[in-house]
RNA sequence: GGGUAGUUACCAGAGUGGCCAAAUGGGGCAGACUGUAAAUCUGCUGGCUUACGCCUUCGGUGGUUCGAAUCCAUCACUACCCA
């Protein structure tokens, strides 16, 4: 029997940690998290990581432990992960990763290119020239150091065009020559080939509509009752942070600032995380290997995984 | 009872005779995505399945005009002020 990762997915708030739980627990194995703000530490109200008490009951991975100014990626995270089952699965046949960041879902279940990691002065050099010189200079130097990406690149994302121009000046070779990853799928965005040493089963959970967004207020007004706003004050000083610029806290900035008042804000940060959720449903629902499930069906999520093992 | 300002699409709000299905913002909806991704970016948002096409809109009604969200009359409502 090849060993499992049952990849628990679905938009925020769903109820994913609660679910996750008490699966690890009948399967007896650690939980991998998946979640691109819950591995920094001092963050944990605002993003609803696992409770301490939760961690007691389940052994967790990727939970609090980096520093708010630690650089990390996604490839980063697939190199991690990728160790660490190669150690966990030597004493079990199931593994459960769980969370909600797309891209780092996908960098563990389909893999991710080999880019180097942008050189530090490169990136602020091209920060500042951005911020100088506008993002139309920069496109057209895209334009004629790596054509091939100029004419696929998204040119009005900043983000993506500085990142193409930073792996070109930190390496000297086009950004585009490290792109190889799209032969590993077919057209329609299926993985034609499983590149790692285990079966990865993947189980999206799912609300209607209407009740995700309930859970959503509901938990923002939790967080902001259980002293969010205490955090985000000691946060404050730091909250240039790339690990910062997130929904919930970027919010009560404004609002520890004086820009806006503490009502304005806690709709913003319902509103926003909305928005999140949505963003990772539309993610996920393009990846047909994902079977849906309603978070309270338990049940049914369990005879699947039984299932499936059953045949493999 | 008198006066003044106002009534525009889901909301706020511009537009004061043709270039107006109507700026802009918010909200909503949809989408993109290979390296800080809870990030970053895009499209749509009166109806007609698509439309440089048609139809119905700018409080109601009736006018003026080749042409009205825009001008006039009148009615209704709202806000503020004076009694």
């Amino acid at each position: 029997m090849r060993p499992l990762l049952i990849v628990i997915l679905g938009p925020t708030a769903v109820g994913k940690t609660e679910l996750t739980l008490s699966l690890a627990e009948y399967f007896h194995c650690p939980i991998l998290n998946c979640d691109s703000r819950q591995i920094y530490k001092d963050m944990e109200i605002g993003t609803a990581s696992p409770t301490e008490q939760q961690r007691k009951r389940v052994e967790h991975y990727f939970v609090g432990q980096l520093e708010l100014n630690a650089y990390y990626s996604a490839a980063m995270y697939e190199q991690e992960v990728l160790s660490l089952t190669d150690k966990l699965f030597q004493k079990h046949d199931t593994l459960i990763l769980s969370g909600g960041s797309m891209m780092y879902i996908d960098a563990v279940c389909n893999g991710i290119d080999d880019i180097p990691t942008a050189n530090d002065e490169v990136r602020a050099n091209l920060y500042a020239r951005l911020k100088d010189e506008g993002l139309d200079i920069l496109l057209e130097e895209l334009r004629l150091v790596d054509p091939q990406h100029y004419n696929v690149v998204d040119r009005k994302n900043w983000k993506r065009v500085v990142h193409a121009l930073e792996i070109y000046y930190t390496t000297g070779k086009p950004y585009s020559d490290f792109l190889t990853r799209k032969s590993l799928r077919s057209l329609d965005g299926e993985v034609i080939e499983n590149l790692r040493p285990f079966d990865i089963l993947k189980i999206g959970l799912e609300r209607p509509r209407e009740e995700l967004f309930e859970r959503i207020n509901t938990r923002v007004d939790d967080m902001i009752n259980s002293g969010m706003l205490r955090e985000a004050a000691l946060l404050y000083p730091f909250r240039d942070l790339n690990s910062l610029n997130t929904v919930g806290y970027k919010e009560l900035f404004k609002y520890i600032s004086g820009e806006w008042e503490l009502g304005m804000a806690i709709e913003r940060i319902k509103k926003n995380t909305r928005v999140y959720a949505k963003k990772q449903l539309t993610w996920f629902k393009h990846d047909s290997s994902i079977s849906w499930f309603h978070p309270d069906d338990k049940d049914a999520i369990l005879r699947h995984i039984l299932r499936y093992r059953a045949l493999s």
